[in-house]
DNA sequence: GTGAAAGCGCTAACAG
DNA sequence: CTGTTAGCGCTTTCAC
């Protein structure tokens, strides 16, 4: 039990509340012998300092919170944002702060978790999933003036503090890529098209093509939803327009569309080369290893509450932005050392 | 901004700030008049109690922690944690409580967060996740004298509070229910045997087949640790042992199974029959559909929060447990629908 | 039904 | 280097 409080360690020792109170705030105006007596006690009794009262007076609440809208219902399904929440709670781990974690269920939790977060002495800042439906909310705490970065661009607020992958370029890089190993008909089972991330990933596919001057065709491009279910009936659909090489904006769709391939007794990357998006630590081996996009989710997490706490030490104007790199990880799926083979046997 | 105080809406109603913050926290004894006047007013200036200074005076934080010990590192990985979080935040959002989340990544972190989740003002009381190394921290928790619920039955300290299924009998009743089904050689893939999960769905395996005078073979049980991975693996052992049916400790291992079943042209459940454990909601589906032992993980993550808020409220002697029910969810995989079209054949 | 006043446990001037 | 003092914003007796 800690019912101490900084008085009662303060008699035990000798001194007074405040010489407690610098010690334990590491105040460089104590007397090395006092420093240590105290310091002594503190351990001994175990005391803690009241997070509420240090919170009242200091104005900080030393957390920040994480707001994950409805629409990602996928939370459980996608190791994405397990991923993220690691890397998100590493970063506070060592930026000291704790983690408050707002998973809003339903429509009603979006209305009344509002006054929860909205700066009220329980939040030094917000984290916020951007999201086409959270748009609202986010602009709602936006103007209560709490500091707030969100994670991935936001759908309309795009005067907000924001941290994010190009989506574009790197789906371009991926396209790019799969030209450069030869590919004539190149296709792409994009993300669900009402998230920014989707879209934004599709358009680099488009600028890939367009770029190196490939015509566009719409039966090369199927709309998925990032989930292995879909890649897999995409892939299917994908199958008539005959390509010989397909983006995959997420690596789970990728491991449908291997799946799909494989049921139809089509070779990867012999008959269809694959390369998808994430690269994830997974525990399922694939076959053949995905070639991928690689997207560093957990230090992204980390650089958010960076990025973050910066905002809240030194104030939030104007908006900033960071935007973080990705890379091509070569493994079997795409075909690239397969090439290589053959290029030096020739 | 809300930098607003009672006082300020007081003085704006014409009131003192005792009447604001009765009918903040509704309290009968304001007059029906006031009442609104001051509620308008709240309303229109966004007024909202600043936590702290609340938390200071009535010592309840409305917040809880989750904490998740490092062994955990499969968090990311396995659907089950992200689910168990779900619900436990919907029980949050249910009970007005914030959920703090304390991801502990190494052994430093394991140190040095323990005076932050110790009885210190920021939390009303914590969710602990069982687990063999966190289970030194769950002792100094305990000592602290903070409200606690263990999520799964811890490894030594038993006089905690905590909340479980039954591992052993649901483990069992997979056995038993293939038994019944006629099977002779059941193998049995089990969890990690470093936690009390692995161990008793392991004691459950063997408790089904010598209730039922079935001798245990080594060779029919091999360990694995929940992945797909070392589902497959495991497949791979049992097969010389020619099991006609395995229970896999976890859905993810079952898959791992099927896949090597296949590989091994082997039908499921012509074969091999499978009932594994968890029932969590994929995305991939699976063929055939998996019969499983259902455990109600986002249940269980809201009746935990409803569990710890009673400890808070009515204080926390003497420990209590709660287990939770599970129910065999039958499919495909275990060849039930099969028997059945035999046995009408006759 | 309402207001005045005390105080939750801490930090941070300000004196000395 | 150390102590005194004044709050931080709220809840809660206790009077009226």
């Amino acid at each position: 039990m800690n019912n101490l409080t900084l008085e009662d360690i303060a008699r035990n020792c000798g001194v007074s509340r405040s010489t407690v109170s610098r010690v334990i705030n590491n105040h460089p105006n104590v007397s090395e012998k006092v420093r240590k007596r105290v310091e002594k006690e503190i351990k001994n009794t175990g005391f803690r300092p009241h997070a509420a009262a240090r919170a009242l007076v200091s104005q900080r609440s030393w957390t920040i919170g994480l707001v994950l809208p409805r629409s990602v219902q996928s939370f459980f399904t996608d190791p994405y944002y397990p991923r993220l929440i690691q890397g998100i709670a590493q970063g506070c781990n060592q930026k000291k702060y704790t983690l408050g974690l707002y998973l809003l269920t339903d429509a009603e939790d979006e209305e009344e978790i509002f006054p929860r977060i909205s700066r009220s002495g329980s939040l030094d800042g917000v984290l916020f999933q951007s999201d086409q439906m959270g748009d609202q909310l986010i602009g709602k705490l936006a103007q209560s003036g709490i500091p707030m970065v969100i994670i991935g661009r936001p759908f309309q607020n795009e005067k907000l503090s924001y941290i994010d992958i190009d989506n574009v370029s790197a789906a371009k890089s991926a396209v790019d890529y799969l030209v450069d190993l030869g590919y004539k008909r190149i296709g792409t089972i994009t993300g669900p098209l009402n998230t920014s991330v989707g879209v934004d990933r599709k358009i680099g596919y488009i600028q890939g093509l367009e770029g190196r001057g490939i015509r566009i065709e719409e039966k090369l491009i199927v709309e998925g939803d990032f989930t292995e279910e879909k890649g897999y009936e995409g892939m299917i659909k994908l199958l008539p327009a005959k390509p010989d090489a397909v983006f995959s904006a997420s690596d789970r769709m990728a491991f449908g569309a291997i799946r799909a391939l494989h049921d139809k007794g089509l070779r990867v990357p012999e008959d269809v080369a694959l390369v998808g998006f994430d690269d994830l630590p997974v525990t399922n081996p694939v076959n053949p290893p995905l070639t991928t996009v690689r997207q560093p989710v957990y230090e992204f997490g980390i650089k958010a509450v960076e990025f973050l706490d910066d905002l809240i030490t030194t104030g939030t104007t104007p908006p900033r932005r960071i935007i973080m790199g990705t890379e091509i990880v070569t493994r079997e799926s795409c075909g690239a050392r397969l090439k290589k083979i053959e290029t030096q046997a020739k």
